[in-house]
DNA sequence: TCATGGTTTGATAAACAGTCTCATTATCTA
DNA sequence: TAGATAATGAGACTGTTTATCAAACCATGA
């Protein structure tokens, strides 16, 4: 068993290099913007809302005041072009993280909110096996571990 | 491996005597919506939004004039009591089963919706000693497998 | 059976997340 | 630097879920 807290893969200035590369050959235009939610989301360290996201920004870069729209836009165009992915969480909305990560799943604690990340090889053997065996062609997958953390059973 | 479709593990007077059982012990009244909320939801195969269910009911019971209100607060309080289970697809909202079942995992298909009830206890296994690991007191798990279906493939 | 009190209901307003529109602004290319 | 085009912010709009409240309903005990 592999399990384990996942790291950033990726240093910023390639990311941020690859990010434009990908801009110019869908002929996207690079924009303080988006520039400024990447930023924001590789030094982030936790699964943001479109609105925590938008609020972090409007408070480091307020000249920039940047809309609510393009947020959600810009995590679409990420999670569209595997950059971010989202974690639903039904009528509470969706939180994204970077995907510039090792593939990973979550365990969330249903007292305290917090979200930890796990990465178990076993796991994800089975899913692709289960996948084959009922000829469904994988694109993506999540686990999610619902519970109480160890800090929140203390308390 | 053990994967399979799987079947209700109760017969539905069981689950109305069990239903009626849990009311009265939470002082809470046994109403003709509710009646045919728990019928509609045990004798669907599908996983029904809030929104399909009471569709369903309007058309079966039009005299019973059931509010969508009512079909979000019986839900919730189904839920509550576990004993229906939602899936969650960010703004699209949840779905809900009667968790009247085994447990079970899903694999959606991300073209047509359609939703693939699967077990592997490999994977129901792997989870508890994950969750032992970091000292997690698991409540509930849930995982998801994302990808184009047999049918869609032909398509 | 009936009266009583508390619960549940449907209708509708309100909250909320997320999307769309459009005039204005910014970016890229040549 | 100009021109073409994409991106933006504001706010209207959509669809989903929740809250409010008077009227209807249900369970209980007499």
């Amino acid at each position: 068993m592999a399990s384990s807290f996942t790291e950033r893969t990726i240093e910023y200035d390639k990311l941020l290099a690859d990010f434009k590369a990908l801009l110019k050959d869908k002929a996207l235009k690079f924009t303080n913007q988006r520039e400024k939610i990447l930023e924001t989301l590789y030094y982030s360290q936790e699964h943001l809302t479109p609105e925590a996201l938008h609020q972090l920004i409007k408070e480091k870069y307020p000249e920039l005041n940047a809309g609510i729209a393009t947020i959600y836009r810009t995590l679409s165009m990420l999670e569209d072009n595997d950059i971010v992915s989202s974690l639903s969480f039904g009528a509470q909305g969706k939180k994204y993280e970077l995907g510039a990560k090792d593939h990973h799943d979550h365990m969330i604690c249903t007292k305290c909110g917090e979200i930890t990340e796990f990465v178990d090889d076993i796991i994800e053997d089975q899913q692709h096996k289960i996948a084959e065996k009922f000829g469904f062609k994988m694109q993506d997958h999540s686990m999610q571990i619902y519970g109480i953390c160890k800090k929140c059973q203390e308390n």
